[in-house]
RNA sequence: GCCGACGUAGCUCAGGGGUAGAGCAACUGAUUCGUAAUCAGUAGGUCCUCGGUUCGAUUCCGAGCGUCGGCACCA
């Protein structure tokens, strides 16, 4: 006698089982058609789906967040059963639904090609036409393993072979294609809807293992309803305008050539920016109580050996030799080995620790080919790097430091919101487990104290420690790690790093391995696109453009672009023989966030129009309102945060200078 | 690294077995104009590289390099 809960609070009671399909027709018409599938104390299952004891009950309709994934899932179904039909021998896997759409990974020998797609998508309009309704199959596991074999579908039979005994081992038909499914579906084919597309195929590897073969996939994504699909649509396209590269070479940037592949050659505008960041980080770090310092390029091989560089990284490290000695070098991958050097130097004190130590250090990396992408990922980068020596004490509330830091960098950098990974114990690792214990309760103490949640990494951690990794989101969609931090309890042992403790005796010191941007270059892309080019003024690499209305305002025109140069800001003087809305047209295309516009009105009474980037108002202010206004505007907000310069002479404050 | 697509003017892209075109940009000239494109003209190419097929290849074929999208790998 099931007592169903309605999200009302409505309690009805049945006889016997019920179905969803059942309850929802007994609960009303309008629902009996609305419903897709339901939630059955919290899981979702098939309407089908029969109900013998008390619980609750919410159906999910398509206009439910639940019903996207319904939709993407039974997609990559409509999809896998038109390529079958259209393609004979073609092997089925696996088709999950992801953000956004779905995929299907085909064994096939032929590739597929985006000329087959409206082939493939007309035979999916057909499915969906049919509405076979998805029927579920429990099924016996050899039984199973036989039925898949004998179709010639080894990948869905060894799926089989690898789920666990106790799993049960369910199909679903759709009219005569039947597939390997744990579920739950809708209705039936028909409720996917008009409101899918085929994006991309690509390779990938079946079971995401590189020794396995490369299967087939197709790319789809589908929503609710048409409006959705193009909403979608044109949020791709947006995406693809604030897209780095594309910015990057607008805006003239930086590019990278195939003489140096997966480095980057900075152009002045970009190198502009560069070193805004730079000079920025700088300053926080220093602030932060840390102590910059400069390490070699070229480190010989003995180091690297030392390290445990040269047997667990050598394959990512570029080799250098020299003519005429026997010497092998490797351009450093890593700043740590030569900060430890640097540790070393005289005799370190518990008074020392915590040591922070930072370095702008420039890092070679042989990445694969297929892994580069624009800055993001470089063969040559410099990392925002530092190691903080410490005790085991210390790892909580360095950690507690370091994120706080990294927080307000962010914010200031425009990236208010960011994903934190805990990354724990990998399989191949070095130190006991005893230490990793330690280590990682170290690091989820300091999470906890910092306030920071995470998601768990499993598996991911350095071989040395666990770490943190700092998430940051592209335009495209794709995650990327900027900032981490990482406990270390080996490298200081490999290297021999020591210091004089409370007791007199020597001891290890802990080292924190962090980065907040990460990489500049990673992190510069990352703000191209953040900002879609358009940056704040203290960031632009052209921060101000003086453009004259006609030729008579030539010599006031420049003055101005002197004096604003003179308060430290980026100028470009405009005095093209061209026409204002011309100017207007190509600053702002430029991303130029100040429009400094003077014709003969400015020109005689000492004064200035300026526009914003993207606004259509004007200001007119007197030429000393505006160089103070911009000047002060285009302060990095580190400095901004400190009181005005004027301070300075302030009488209670002079004791201190 | 693997799978696939692509590589033509500075950029975006057409074209196609008989050595190439558009728009924008550039350059020259005219125009002095008030908040997102003034007009006219000129110039610009080893059609990624190497090899093959062919009377002839930028076009077809092969290899290499690079880029792009995934996968794998990672800041």
């Amino acid at each position: 006698m099931p007592a169903i809960t309605l999200p009302d609070g409505s309690v009805r009671c049945f006889e016997g089982s019920v179905t969803g399909t059942e309850l929802a027709a007994a609960i009303g018409p309008g629902l009996a058609r609305a419903a897709l599938a339901m939630k059955l104390d919290g899981t979702l299952v098939d309407l089908a789906h029969e109900i013998d004891r008390d619980a609750g009950v919410v159906f999910v309709t398509r206009r439910d967040p639940e019903a996207l994934g319904l939709i993407r899932h039974d997609a990559a179904h409509v999809l896998a059963e038109a390529v079958q039909d259209l393609y004979p021998g073609t092997q089925v896997t696996i088709g999950p639904a992801i953000e956004d759409g779905f995929y299907y990974d085909f064994a096939r020998n032929e590739p597929f090609t985006p000329e087959d797609f409206p082939v493939i998508e007309a035979r999916m309009r057909e499915i969906v036409a049919r509405n076979a309704v998805f029927e579920r199959e429990v099924w016996d596991r050899e039984a199973a393993i036989a039925f898949f074999e004998a179709r010639g579908e080894r990948y869905k039979a060894e799926l089989i072979r690898d789920l666990p005994e106790s799993e049960t081992i369910t199909f679903y038909k759709q009219g005569d294609w039947i597939d390997l499914c744990r579920g739950p579906h809708m209705r039936g084919t028909g409720d996917v809807g008009d409101a899918f597309k085929l994006m991309k195929v690509a390779g990938a590897y079946w079971r995401g293992d590189h020794r396995n073969a490369m299967l087939s996939r197709i790319y789809g994504t589908a929503w609710r309803d048409r409006s959705e699909l193009d909403a979608y649509l044109h949020r791709l396209a947006e995406a693809e305008r604030r897209d780095h590269r594309r910015i990057g070479r607008e805006m003239d940037l930086f590019h990278i050539q195939e003489e140096a592949v997966g480095s980057i050659f900075w152009h002045p505008n970009g190198w502009r920016l560069y070193r805004t960041a730079e000079s920025y980080m700088r300053r926080r770090l220093n602030a932060a109580g840390y102590q910059e310092v400069r390490t070699p390029q070229l480190v010989d091989r003995s180091l690297w050996e030392a390290s445990g560089h040269w047997e667990k990284f050598r394959e990512h490290m570029f080799i250098a030799t020299v003519e005429h000695e026997e010497k092998t070098l490797a351009l450093k991958p890593m700043n740590c080995p030569c900060h430890v050097q640097i540790f070393r130097q005289g005799i370190k004190s518990y008074r020392d620790l915590p040591l922070r130590m930072a370095e702008f250090g420039s890092c070679h990396r042989y990445e694969p080919s297929g892994a580069l992408h624009g800055i993001m990922r470089v063969r040559a980068f410099t990392q925002d790097d530092a190691h903080i020596f410490c005790t085991e004490a210390q790892i909580a509330p360095e950690t507690v430091r370091f994120v706080d830091l990294l927080a307000s960098i962010y914010r200031d950098f425009g990236f208010p919101e960011f994903a934190v990974k805990f990354a724990d114990r990998p399989a191949q690792r070095a130190g006991s487990d005893v230490v990793w214990d330690r280590a990682e309760a170290a690091l989820k103490e300091a999470c906890a104290t910092a306030k920071v949640s995470y998601e768990l990494n499993r598996g991911e951690g350095a071989f040395y420690g666990p770490k943190l990794e700092f998430v940051l989101r592209d335009a495209i969609g794709r995650d990327w790690q900027c900032g981490t931090l990482q406990v270390d309890f080996v490298m200081p042992e490999r290297l021999d790093a020591e210091y004089v403790a409370e007791d007199g005796a020597r001891h290890r010191p802990v080292m924190l391995h962090r980065a907040i941007l990460g990489s500049f270059e990673r992190f510069l892309g990352m703000l191209i696109e953040q900002y879609a080019g358009r940056f704040p003024l203290w960031l632009a690499p052209v921060q101000v453009a003086v453009a004259t209305v006609v030729s008579d305002a030539d010599e006031y025109a420049a003055g101005l672009a002197e004096a604003l140069r003179r308060a430290g800001l980026e100028v470009r003087l405009d005095l093209r023989n061209e026409k204002i809305n011309a100017k207007i047209r190509e600053h702002s295309l430029a991303h130029v966030p100040v429009l400094a516009v003077v014709g003969r009105k400015e020109a005689a009474s000492g004064t200035v129009a300026l526009r914003r980037l993207g606004g259509e108002a004007q200001e007119v202010l007197g030429r000393d309102a505006a160089i103070a206004r911009l000047a002060q505007e285009a302060m990095p907000p580190d400095l901004g945060r400190q009181p005005p310069a004027s301070n300075w002479l302030d009488p209670a404050r002079s004791g201190k200078l």
